[in-house]
DNA sequence: CTTATTTTGTTGAAAATTCAACATACTTTT
DNA sequence: AAAAGTATGTTGAATTTTCAACAAAATAAG
């Protein structure tokens, strides 16, 4: 575990407890890491929702697939970043939406159960715990707002806009990378791939943006 | 205080607190009740997050409305419901929505500092409190997955039918009431009145749906 | 280095959405 | 009860998106 201890120390999780404790903590909660290759799930669409994970290395990404095929991604998580935390702690019983992993990563696995009814009051950590999920939860949800921002616009230039300049401002930059290839990015707005390779051509030839890849530049 | 006991107990956020406790809490939290007429502004986008709201009776919209003025509904809040506690727990300076009373409502407004940074350790309730408001986040972030689910659609009449489909599950039955009219379904599923209007003919034309005003059924 | 495979860009036709404008139905007010 | 105002339905034209099929480019494999 103590290999972690980096990408764990960065974990809102975690916030506010000490490396000591955290060993002990995940110890307690019986927490194991499990490694996945390369678009291998990590949770499955219908499976039971009862573990929390967290992004140790690698990435993954959230996505459903509806009746027709048509899949829509939902998010993308990157090292030390939490998932699935909300399926856990509303003790829904079937996950509504699929984990994979992106590249070769390692995920640590926790029981949701052991943080939400084991030990209620009495550990300190405990405590810090549930209060980290809870700003954890809080800023999923502004995450969604953005991401319904987003996709809530009706064509498909707009969206795409709309996402790199959210994406420009997470960067701190006008340039910067997306972790999505093209398919990826029209799943994740929810367009036609060949309508956003010709959007992302004429905001080129507009003069608007530059981009070569999965970097873009806003000018 | 009182007269509101019946909806605050049915209010998640003070699950496991007796109504004796209850009143104990919301005078140590500062809760307050204020009036809203019907289509008042209860936040505006852009002012501070600092509270969180409860429906005490009524109803509220929270919505966005972007650069070219298009509105995008995000939810509709009933009775016992809590809203704007991602923002206020998540502690971020300025409402990324606005939200607005749908009819003449009465709200309860909690300044959320409160809740998270006053006597952190000791009282029960407390702790009961940010344990509340962690299940409460996780569950709307199902919401807005479904949300998602709903809008990723790519067409009127899939988006209307997957609309119709959660509706009918909510209410466990295939005849329900919608809490929005034509225009605000339409911005709540992102797509264009009129077109929305078309589709809800052919779905009735061909057998599916049913409908009179706000009331639908599932054939 | 060459070949296979995958990803991205391009095109045109079909389908759907948006938009504006108006007709009709329904509500509220006077 | 009439008038005013609001909400909903309808239509056709313009725009956009989707879809399928293929070309070109980039990547991976042999």
């Amino acid at each position: 575990m103590k290999k972690y201890l980096d990408v764990l120390k960065n974990c809102k999780l975690f916030e506010n407890i000490s490396a000591d404790d955290l060993f002990v903590m995940l110890g307690c909660l019986g927490a194991k890491v499990v490694s996945f290759d390369k678009k291998y799930t990590i949770f499955a669409e219908g499976s039971p929702a009862r573990h929390i994970g967290i992004v140790l290395s690698g990435s993954a990404q959230i996505y459903q697939v509806d009746y027709y095929g048509n899949r829509s991604i939902l998010s993308e998580i990157g090292p030390s970043e939490v998932f699935a935390e909300a399926f856990a702690c509303a003790e829904i019983t079937a996950m509504p939406v699929s984990v994979i992993a992106n590249e070769p990563s390692e995920i640590m696995l926790i029981d949701c159960d052991h943080i939400l009814h084991t030990c209620k009051n009495n550990c300190g950590f405990h405590q810090q715990l549930i209060f980290n999920l809870m700003k954890d939860l809080a800023v999923k949800t502004i995450l969604f707002h953005q991401k319904i921002e987003i996709t809530s616009k009706r064509s498909t230039r707009e969206k795409l806009l709309a996402y790199l300049m959210f994406q420009s401002k997470k960067a701190n930059s006008p340039s910067f990378d997306i972790p999505f290839d093209r398919q990826e990015l029209a799943d994740y707005l929810d367009v036609d791939r060949s309508g956003l390779s010709v959007e992302i051509g004429k905001l080129k030839k507009e003069g608007i943006i530059d981009n070569r890849k999965n970097h873009f530049e806003l000018l």
